[in-house]
DNA sequence: ACCTGAACACCGTTCAAGT
DNA sequence: ACCTGAACACCGTTCAAGT
């Protein structure tokens, strides 16, 4: 009983064209991590080897592309800070997972910038897909204020948009972060 | 014994062109006013009445267009530094003058955005034109320091970074800054 | 000395034509 | 179903030709 083609129409298309989806997503860390965030989708297209339309069919924007390559990351976060939830010291498992925030962040050039900016738009992709992991930090916050050691008033959106401040300035960061703690720490 | 054509040759054409250069500056703080800090030189030319090379003779740059209309504003804000240099309370006056940067800083949609790129780029005209008020902040905050309110370890350039992050966010400023505020202060 | 606007390179985006 | 690449709009930037 051979499977019905009509249920997987099209399979080794699908398949290929699967293959050029990872492809291209590697080729745009690859100019990512080159030339930073800011790369032309058609500089993608060519150095993958694929024309421009591709590009666009899988990715349909720039931000679209920029997404996909981060959601692993998110999704790292989102694990990391699940992780955390149950730590001894809540204050110290958000300020560990901030600092990894924070260097993921630095990875490419452009991407605190391009990310910042996203987080003030509820209508961007990126908004909307760093969702779980927010979610997840905002566990991790709520645990912190709970044990006494951040302040109540913070908000995981307010948090993270300092977080990519810090990310920005790329230097001082630990500095930046003790500040910042002494800031809505309580003690 | 009329002055010489020579020292100032060609002045009335040098006075159109500076009339040309205000009205650019002018339709320019218009169309940021109305589509944000990223519109085409070519659009202000349109507007302006002039050929795009006009624009680019007096602003060789996008940057360059920003940097001359923002360059009021920093004057403004290194005298109103100035004129708090020597306020009762160093902290409350640090805090106005604060609060002021922000405000103008969300004059423009994309302001933030662009004023802290350039401010993590000393290679930008925009960072060397804001050292004046930079300048008038570091005073501003050393006194703040020294009058024991704000924490040493502080940087005017780290201070303006998160002023700029708050200007980002756009809403719950006042409620941002007071925590940085308890973050950086001491008492 | 200054202005004009055509021209070029480049990027985002679409789509008719192919397989 | 998916891919290609020409084509269009748009923006930054330059420069030969005008006045």
């Amino acid at each position: 009983m051979s499977r019905s083609s009509t249920a997987f129409p099209g399979t080794s298309r699908r398949s290929d064209a699967l293959r050029n989806r990872e492809r291209l997503l590697e080729v745009a860390r690859e100019l990512y991590a080159a030339h930073g965030t800011d790369v032309a989708l058609r500089d993608i297209a060519e150095r993958a080897g694929v024309g421009v339309g591709t590009v666009y069919r899988h990715f349909p924007t720039p931000e679209a592309m920029l997404e996909a390559v981060m959601s692993d990351r998110f999704e790292a976060l989102r694990v990391g800070a699940a992780a955390l939830a149950d730590a001894h010291d809540p204050r110290a498992a958000l300020l560990d997972w901030l600092r990894t925030l924070i260097a993921d962040l630095a990875e490419y050039r452009g991407l605190p910038s391009s990310s910042l900016a996203a987080m003030n738009d509820e209508s961007s992709q990126l908004y909307r897909s760093c969702h779980g992991m927010r979610d997840a930090a905002e566990v991790l916050l709520r645990r912190a204020q709970q044990a006494g050691g951040i302040r109540p008033e913070l908000r995981v959106g307010v948090l993270l948009r300092l977080a990519h401040a810090l990310a920005m300035a790329e230097e001082n960061v630990e500095l930046m972060l003790s500040m910042l703690v002494t800031g809505i720490g309580r003690s």
